[in-house]
DNA sequence: TCATGGTGTTGATTATTTTAAACACTCTTG
DNA sequence: CAAGAGTGTTTAAAATAATCAACACCATGA
């Protein structure tokens, strides 16, 4: 006699074992390591238990995973990984081109962004601030980069970390484009 | 007669606690929110017994709060110094150079690396699994990506983002030096 | 002083998870 | 075909989680 947990969208059995075969262990290497027997993540899989918080823990040590990233994994689909150039939303304006990667990622901890400045470009007139940290570096061309009352000039290979909140702003005071990879985190878009 | 379960570093108790508390309400208030008894949430918080997943989703569902929000759940971020340009530290090996972006800070919630593969170069025999998120942009040349399973190449200006606790792998298997740019939450190096 | 309503804790019972061992199936090999 | 080693599944017993109802404590106020 069965009986089908449901528990809503929450579907532990089916993404561990899409995580498990990711990994390519069975069932029962897989409980090895873990110090769990086979059966039970048989049961887990088939969702005919809810696994208590340390048995699933024990489980995701064997492969090994932590319960942040396994909750934060997508059941629905397997989540995107490779981003074609054409496929990067463009946030920019006219003059800077703002490349996001991952913008259908629901959640994560960063924003990556391919940049292009056109010569004179910058990012406004008021200086920039929010909350979190940034960095990047620049690929080609050339950037001033005011932080915090600080400028500098910034050539390919040269990078920058900042605090967000430390007023700053970007200005492409050459005569070429200039080209950078920036990371934020928190995400800012 | 007690029994503590030993959770390592995984103190579900505490969390739960402090992340109610955060939300001003009483274990029975929560209880109710969360359709279970304020007995289960007094045990769990005395770490006395460790929830089911089911369990743990209710009551997590009535603060509210996501499963993977909480066991992410952890700090939160500092302000740091602005980073001069000369600082990028080289970790990478013979073919492989990597230069990090904020080496000397010591806390951050990135990696920032600048990275380039020689011909032929990889990023080893294993795939590399770790914690957090990474994702980054190629700038010149083009590199084979593997994650999960799923292999791809990426060229110039096509990125990636991807849980880097599933199994991963660099290879440039094309003729030239392959560049990028990548970051890395929470900072790998 | 003694209610009243709030808090978190506890013991005994019920319900669920987890184990241990066996089962069924698919391969490969002799 | 039979034996062996691999896979995932199942059942009954043991271990653990979750409930229900009571308990103890601390306020406030009649």
């Amino acid at each position: 006699m069965f009986k089908i947990i449901n528990t809503m969208s929450l579907n532990v059995g089916a993404h561990l074992k899409a995580v498990r075969q990711m990994y390519s262990l069975s069932q029962r290497e897989l409980a090895k390591r873990a110090g769990v027997t086979n059966g039970l993540i048989s049961l887990i899989e088939q969702n005919r238990v809810s696994p208590s918080v340390s048995s699933l823990k024990k489980v995701l040590d064997g492969i090994p995973m932590g319960l942040a990233d396994f909750f934060t994994l997508d059941l629905a689909g397997k989540p995107q990984v490779f981003f074609p150039r054409d496929e990067l939303a463009d946030i920019g304006s006219a003059q800077v081109e703002l490349r996001l990667v991952g913008g259908r990622l629901a959640k994560r901890n960063m924003s990556i962004l391919h940049e292009r400045y056109a010569p004179g470009a910058d990012t406004g007139e008021e200086m920039l601030t929010h909350a979190g940290e940034e960095g990047g570096v620049v690929v080609r061309g050339a950037i001033e980069l005011s932080v915090g009352g600080d400028t500098r000039v910034l050539g390919p290979g040269d990078a920058f970390y900042f605090v967000s909140s430390l007023p700053h702003r970007f200005r492409n005071i050459g005569r070429e484009e200039c080209e950078l990879v920036s990371a934020s985190s928190p995400p800012t878009f």
